[in-house]
DNA sequence: CAAGATGCTGAGGTTACCTCACGGTGTGGT
DNA sequence: ACCACACCGTGAGGTAACCTCAGCATCTTG
């Protein structure tokens, strides 16, 4: 088996992604949130009414989890949660304004750590780095 | 502030990443190790003789959680404890026979796998990728 | 309108971490 | 030679983030 590379890549690949966890983790710290918790305020702030059902898949984590990760958002203020009019079974969830406030300033403090990390390829990287792990990824 | 693309590529690096961990979790199914376990096998077995602190920092977790790990691991008759002769508070585990053959069985599942993810790409694609990756984790 | 599917949650379990406290052991200063 | 201190592994006990299973309320469908 000639060494083609192709493990290194993996490894490669592995370690960005924990850089950038790590990374991810330190800029949420201002907000106390883990970046799990953030993840579900981005899906439940995405649409206006989200159910329990809905944010399991979007997290996809089963559909019991979900229901503690709402109550973690909803302590915090950041969420509240209301009864579906079109169905009396069902809890639709949605940002507060204090939640609304968080996602925004989350989003921004992400996209500028990716700024950071990835501004530092010229742009023919940066679009080839693009292209080569969509390529890589499209089979999901 | 114009959208550069950076934002996305932070996303097609962790969708890339839970691909390649759902895809060795998945490679490690024979051998019923999750894929923390079959790392501390891969540390333990690098060198003869690991103490459960080097354990502990190689695998970055608490020594009293590679305590653990190595219980769990010496269960399974995958790796032994001996004290260490130059230290009588210390305590050496090393790969048994069994551990070491699971050891080389998992690291070729695990080039096949990724032969078979990155094979997808040309030898050039493959090139490029692993220099821009290396920019990008160099900084750590 | 009964039978079954769906939506949420209480109860209780697992995994993989953690801190704290402890007893046994090495080490450096006096 | 001694003692204070640091370090090694582990018992005890705690936490976060998952899980399954059971149960009640509610929708949907033949």
């Amino acid at each position: 088996m000639a060494d083609d590379g192709t493990a290194e890549l993996g490894d490669l690949v592995m370690r960005l992604a924990r850089l950038q966890r790590r990374r991810f983790r330190e800029a949420l710290a201002p907000w106390d949130l883990s970046p799990h918790h953030a993840r579900a305020l981005m899906v439940i702030s995405a649409r206006d009414g989200v159910r329990l059902s809905d944010l399991a898949e979007g997290l996809r984590i089963a559909p019991r989890s979900a229901t503690e990760v709402a109550d973690a958002l909803q302590e915090r203020g950041l969420i509240e949660r209301s009864p579906d009019p079109g169905d009396r079974r069902a809890v639709l969830l949605r940002a507060t304004d204090e939640g609304r406030a968080v996602r925004r300033e989350i989003d921004a403090a992400r996209t500028a750590d990716s700024a950071q990390l990835y501004g530092r390829l010229s742009a023919d990287d940066r679009a080839a780095l693009n292209r080569i792990l969509t390529t890589l990824t499209d089979e999901l």
